[in-house]
DNA sequence: ACCACAACTTGACACTGACAAGATTGCCTC
DNA sequence: GAGGCAATCTTGTCAGTGTCAAGTTGTGGT
């Protein structure tokens, strides 16, 4: 049994499983203030350890950011296989935005991440599968001109508005509605013939 | 004539203009590495001024990212005045993204801004406005459902496509192509009647 | 029982943002 | 045109951070 449930008053050995708690109290810090209010440090301060023990898990604060662009991949392609049609497949990915708020800023912030990390784009290419997946099994009746284009649009459409929703930026515009139901509405209005 | 051209080998009095020379290497900066790699002592080295130099100009590193979020608001609204249609408000929204991507970066990093600063809200509030105007005016025939469903979703779809493009998301699916030229063919796809 | 290894600690160094206090320079007024 | 004023910039300092190196402790394997 290498990983025993932590009564929680006694602290086990070295700490049980230090990895998980940084990595859950980075989360909280990156939803609340962004990358730029992480700190190693105060992870470790949190987590009850000295200032140089998340090294240990992370290597680099770099590092640290990778593992959690790499676990959010993972969860996106979870969250995305199997989806009925395009426009489930969109609403998933919103919600997983929404659910998963410091995966989805981390995963797409380029400049904090190890490019070349083999989990990494590992993990990203499942996701990025998952998503042509969607869109190849839900392609509409004309299966129109291109899956690729359509891939660019639907995934296009569901980051803005993703995007724009966690920044805060359609909060005056949506006001008390479920952003859910607007973005199930939103393609049609791009061209509205039907 | 309160700033006269700087005869560019003799330093001038203080320096002439640092606040644009930290803003244009601020520019720089971010355009390579991210807000992340930002260091006011490091654009202060670049000047050739003392490290505390640009507080003078931007109090903090935060309020030197506000002045770069309200100038990019004012560019953003300048770009998007006067768009004909619909379509072209959104080519020329990612072409601003990519004319200009440090301030389309920091524009949308909420934590990294003063959010109750005068400048950045009253510029926001400006290009808000001309986006707003770009759907009013160039609405589709029908006049769809509602102007305010069809701005979130010509904003999503081209914020979405300008974010994705800056980070590197659409090499592999663009290819050598034109990326305005493929968001043109983006709207139809989600919705191939015509 | 022992030992190699993983997990963590301690200590140090360079770098950063922020603040306070002082120096310099151009401008404005009389 | 001389003196004072305010903006601009400098110097010095402090706490906080990331990262590295070396040491310490506990665990699991044999």
């Amino acid at each position: 049994m290498p990983r025993t449930l932590l009564s929680m008053n006694d602290r086990p050995y070295h700490h049980g499983d230090l990895r998980r708690a940084i990595l859950a109290a980075a989360l909280d810090v990156i939803a609340a203030d962004g990358p730029a209010g992480l700190s190693l440090r105060d992870l470790a301060r949190r987590a009850g350890v000295s200032h140089a023990a998340p090294a240990h898990h992370f290597r680099d604060r770099t590092g640290l950011l990778t593992a959690i662009a790499a676990e959010g991949h993972g969860l996106l392609a979870a969250a995305l296989t199997g989806a009925p049609d395009l426009r489930e497949a969109g609403v998933r990915y919103v919600r997983f935005a929404r659910e998963h708020p410091a995966h989805f800023q981390v995963m797409f912030s380029p400049p904090l991440l190890r490019a070349d990390d083999l989990e990494l784009t590992t993990a990203r290419a499942l996701s990025a599968a998952a998503l042509t997946e969607a869109v190849a099994t839900g392609a509409p009746a004309g299966d129109g001109p291109d899956a690729r284009l359509t891939r660019i649009a639907v995934w296009s459409l569901a980051h803005g508005f993703a995007t724009l929703l966690l920044g805060h930026n359609l909060d005056a515009l949506l006001g008390d509605e479920d952003p859910e139901a607007v973005l199930r509405a939103l393609p049609m209005t791009l061209f509205p013939s039907t």
